[in-house]
Order: C-alpha cells, then structure tokens, then sequence
DNA sequence: CTACTTTACTTAAACGGTTCAGAAAAATGT
DNA sequence: ACATTTTTCTGAACCGTTTAAGTAAAGTAG
C-alpha cells in the first residue's frame, strides 16, 4: 500500500496497466478489458478498476503497446514533397489535407504529416519511421526516394497526382488536358508570343530556362504533363514548341515567379502572355511585372493553375485551371480508408478540372 | 514493364526481423544492430543482412515496436479545438501549425493532428489514443476535456494561447492590451456606438448576442481577454460596457461573422464600428454590410484580430491586431522539444502584438 | 439434484523489436 | 607465447498491452 502510495507521488514514472492490477488485485487482462471490453466485467470490479487507475494516475492503455498487440495504429500518415512547412504555404496543399483530414475524422483515424525527402538523404528514414496503417502520397516526383519507401513498406496506400505505380490506388487530375485548354484559351485570344513557368520539374530542380531535353526526363508528372499539355495547343496554333521559353523554377513560391518573370520579360520581344503551372507562380508573375511596369492584362495576360481561392480574390482576378483540391484528398483518404479495410478500392479516380476565365488575361496589344 | 511486376508487393505477411535474423543465420540482435548500429558489426555481415532483408522484402524495424521498446514515438501531438479541417480554414491556424512543423523538423520530430473534443465526447479518446512523445495544445477552452485527457497523460505538453495550468510552459500574446489597443483606436476616430463580434467564450457557443454573465464565464481564454480589453478601453471612454452588444458566434468562420453583423447592424441606431476578435469573422462583417450597402470604412469602421495574410490584401485592407502565428507555432514547438530533452524550458512566453491600421477604418460620419 | 449454459475472471502466449551483460574469437602488446 | 584489449556476435529480459483459450462459480432447465 505504501509503496504504492510513493509511486503515485513519482514524478517521470507513469504507472502501467500491470501495476493497476497488483493494486486492485485482479490479472492483468481484467484491466485491459475494464477499459477495452466493459462487458466482459462485473460493472463493480470495472468501476474498482478505473478509480484505483485514478488514483495512480494511470493515464489508460498506453497507445504504442496497443498499436503493436493489435497490429494497427489508427494513423495514416502523409507523405509531402516539401519540407513540412512548405505544406502550409500552398493554399492549394492546405485545401488538400483538408479533405484528406476530414477523410481521416470520418473514419476515427489520425493524421501523421510525413516530411518527405527534400535534397537531404537522412529524410528517407522518416518514411520507415512513422508509425502508420497507410499512406497517402502527395505529389511527389516518381524518381524520389520516400515514395520508394514507401512502397517497401508494403502498406495500403493511394497516390495522387503521380504516375501509376505497381497496381496502386491513385487520384489526380488530367494535367495534361488541363493545361492544354489553358494554352489554347491564350490562342484564341490572339497571343503568339507565350512564356512557360514551371514548378520543379523533377527532384532536383535546376531553376532557370530549360530546354527540351529536360522537359521530357520530368519526373514531376504534373509539370511534365502541364507542358506537354502546352505543347499540345501551341504547336498546333503554329507556336513552335521549341521556341516556347521554359522557366523552371527551384520551389513552387511567389518569389520564384518574380524570378521567373524576370527573365522571361527581359528579352526585346518579350511575351504577350505567360503560362504558370500553379496559381503561386502565377502571382509571383503578376507582381512581377506590375514592378516592371506591365499592366495585366493590358501589357501582359497570365493564366495560373490550381484555382486557389485567392485567384478569384487577386487583383486582377487571375484566369487559372479549377481543380476539386480539397475533394481530392477527401478521395484520397476514403480509398486510403477502404483499402485500410481490406476493401479493393478503384485503381484510379481522374476529377475533374475547368478553365476558369478570369480578369488576367485578354486580347494581346497590337502592337504599332 | 518487368521491373513493375518484380515490385509488386507479395501479398500476405511481411518478413520480421526474426525472420531475417534465422535466413541470415545470426541472432535477432545483430539483424538489430545492422539497422541501428552498423559500428556494432562487421561491414560484411552488414550487407549481408541488408541484402537478405531486401530479398525477403523486409521493410526494416517495425516503428511501433520500436516506439515501445525505446519509450518514444519521435512524434509530437497537436491538439486543436476544432475539427481537423477547420484548423486548415483558419489561415491562422495554418500559420501556427507551419511554425510548429518548423520546429519539428528541426527537431527530427514527426507531427501528429490530433483533434479536440468538438460536442462530441468520444474524441476525448483520441488524446489517449495518440502516440506520441508529447503535446502542444492549441487555443482550447480551458474546461475542454482534451485539455485534461492530455494533463491526465503525464507528457510533455506546452499550452498556447490559453491560462496557465499547472506550471505547463505557456505560449501566449497579450489578448487584453492587445483588444484595449484596437478599442483604443476606435475611440480615437470618435466611434461612440460601437459592437462587438466574438468567436466561441466557451466550449458549447450559443451563437447570439451575450449578456456579461456569460461573458465573464468565458473559459475561451482569448474570447474571455479580448473582450475584458475592449471592456477597458470602452468604459473610461463613456461608453458603458453594458450596452455595448456582443454578438458570440458558434464558430469562427466567415459566415458566422455575416451572421453577427446581420443581428448588430439591424438596429436604427447601428453602430458606426465594429471589433472583431479574429479577421475571419471581420471579413464576414465587412462582407455583410457590404451587401446591405453600407460602404466600408465609410458608414462602418471595422476592426479584425489576428493579421492574416489576408487582411493586408482585403478590400479595403483590414485594421487588425498583429500577432505572429507563426512564430508562436515555432516558439510552442521549440519549448516542447526541450521539454522533451528533459531540460527545463521557461515558464511562460509572452510575444509582442501590435495594432495595424489600415483601410477598413475611418472616423464616423457625422450624422446630419 | 443433475446437466448444461452463462458469467466473471485468469493464464499465458503473442506483438516485433532493443539493449545490456556477457562469451568467443581475433587482434594487440610485450 | 601469454596477458590483455578489441571486435563481433549471442542470450535473454523487457517494453505495455491484447486476446484466445481455459477454469471456477453461479444461474437455469428439467
């Protein structure tokens, strides 16, 4: 009784479920199921339980013994290109683990965010290291070694925004068809002279012009797929594709937009228009060339991709490709979900995307 | 092709390390060790294991396995009061968690959203069901369940933006100097009608207008300060406090914040300015008597909290409170790290606020 | 009052690793 | 060649639970 009194009084030391049982005097199961099974006990005995537990400030079954005995953990982890932190500064990423994490609260589970590899190699570890019934993928370049990782460790889990791979779930958009309309509504307003800005095209981004050569070894299926989906519209239209400057830019931010755009408006002949993979470069251009001088759409029109809802609210309202974000990890969790159920999800659910026209794009200037 | 096909994962269990361990011939440990410390074997039997755990499609270590018999999860916990997606809604929200993440990563550390008890009681179990090393509970009621599921548990644990509870290291700004500043303001423009929107004062919101019983329950420490600060700045000024309408909404959101100006601004003798204690539900007033044709900052001043990225942006720019989310998410997760290092960080951290003036605040018309 | 079902617990074997205290073998010093 | 250190690997306890299978006692049917 003493000792027992002392250990309470311990500071560090929690007390475990065995020690509740000594104390009441019962077997070590009879605790477990007073809190797992209350009908597998007399409601007295259960009631002796848990105050003896209160009074030894045992704070329940501890989660990771439970999580190894049955075999699961209640977490799905998800697995982000970008250093964490980068996660939050993309209204596009928020809206995305807003669904995936409503998905999660649907189904009881918990939300492990997973840093993926950035250019350090010690962040594969992460991967092998979280301990998760399942995995979401988001949007990560095939080549990189956290999704490997991911794969190796043979768990549920649903891609998005990426290539198939080996017969996994997968959710994402048709990039490609996408970023076609987006060329070709620049076409038909009359632009010839068309500037690309692309996010990362592949793990490590080289952040300035890039050529054919690397446009086609991209390994971020959704830039590789935006510019070709370009290309689609532009060729056509008599826009050569190999005369299209290219921006690739080192991370998908505002600033590297700017930096994009200062390239790509320096030169004499400068575009009429400029294509952004994502609403953030998008703006990064606007500003850009508002700095410069360049009304838009006046001097310069832009079309971004993603549909943050900042596009509708910038001013001006920017022309960009809609896409479903937050329904896409709601879709992604709830295949995650079923396949964590032993269910055979769909091998792959393609949503939607819509041009959404906008006050940043217009007739190009004829030029006098 | 055939490189997908030899990866495709082998359905059924996976390899252990026991498993390993008897393929190679060598004991469990050293199967252990060339995992954990390659220094403790030779490089050749190194290989060798990793090569036989490669062809057995061994995932190494079981991180919950791991977990217990180490005695931590390399996981830090996040308790936020609302349901997960609304912590995403919230751009303050989002900052917080970006600063947090920030000082995870620093750390090493993964993060786990853990969320609190809306209505309902049985999330209280998800405190005690989350493995992790520790906890960083975000702007929650002080009589929420969760709060004391997480002191119950005995971990590390850094409160923010809440009282201090049991000598737990706090993260926190000045909610009353801070709310006094912005009412200070008002006053100083000549505002003499003036209401108030308020977020949640407690864990059941009654979504109406409150009485100062109520207000002086408040266990929302933030809704509770805010409003004693306006209360400060107000009543010296001649504006009694009693009359001055309060408008608590059920959640913080843009719509609620419609919903409070559409009751406050019904009157005839309406207010001719408005505190807000967050720039979400300003946003909504903002929007709300624009669309009963009230002209902003013209016929109505309005006052935010927070400084979101937004309210910069806003039409017209917002006059808010500045607080710096994010580096209250860093600093929060800082001092939970050192907590978990055993050291003994500072009690408490008071970071500075600041009142910016912007657009959406002007003098009162004088009525005619 | 006997045979059979329930109820209320207990036993003991997992779950999948880590780690500390050795033991055996190899390397080093003298 | 012998004592000593270093390297390399093993044994076994332990982390804190859950749960299938079993037992004793109590309840029910006939």
């Amino acid at each position: 009784m003493a000792a027992n009194f002392e250990q309470r009084r311990e500071p560090g030391r929690r007390a475990t479920l065995k020690e509740v049982a000594a104390e009441v005097g019962v077997s070590p199961a009879t605790v477990s199921n007073a809190y797992n099974r209350p009908d597998q006990l007399s409601s007295g005995l259960r009631e002796r339980v848990l105050e003896v537990a209160r009074r030894l400030g045992y704070p329940g079954p501890d989660p990771t013994a439970r999580s190894l005995r049955r075999g699961r953990s209640g977490v799905i982890g998800v697995l982000y290109a970008d250093r964490l932190s980068y996660a939050f500064e993309d209204p596009a990423a928020v809206l995305f683990l807003r669904g995936i994490s409503e998905a999660a609260e649907e189904a009881g589970l918990q939300l492990l965010l997973v840093t993926g590899s950035l250019r350090d190699e010690s962040d594969v570890e992460a991967v092998g290291k979280a301990a998760v019934d399942g995995f979401v993928v988001y949007s990560m370049p095939e080549d990189d070694p956290s999704v490997h990782a991911v794969i190796e460790r043979r768990v549920p889990t649903v891609l998005v925004d990426q290539p198939e791979g080996m017969g996994t779930p997968l959710v994402g958009i048709d990039d490609r068809g996408a970023a076609r309309a987006a060329a070709e509504h620049l076409v038909s307003l009359g632009h010839r002279r068309i500037g690309v800005v692309s996010f990362e095209l592949a793990r490590e981004p080289v952040g300035g012009l890039v050529g054919a050569d690397r446009q086609s070894a991209a390994t971020f299926l959704a830039s590789g797929q935006r510019l070709r989906g370009y290309a689609e519209a532009l060729d056509p239209a008599g826009i050569p594709w190999e005369r299209v400057p290219v921006y690739e830019c080192a991370e998908n931010v505002l600033e590297e937009g700017k930096a994009a755009a200062g390239v790509l408006l320096a030169p004499d002949d400068r575009p009429t228009a400029i294509l952004a993979t994502s609403d953030l470069l998008a703006f990064g251009v606007t500003e850009a060339a508002e700095e410069m001088g360049l009304a838009v759409p006046g001097d310069l029109s832009v079309v971004g991709f993603d549909d943050v809802p900042e596009a509708a609210r910038a001013n001006p309202p920017l022309t960009t490709v809609h896409q479903p974000h937050m329904e896409k990890g709601l879709k992604a969790g709830r295949l995650l979900v079923s396949g964590l159920r032993g269910e055979d999800p769909p091998r792959t659910e393609i949503l939607p995307t819509r041009l959404v026209v906008r006050g940043s794009t217009a007739p190009p200037k004829t030029d006098a």
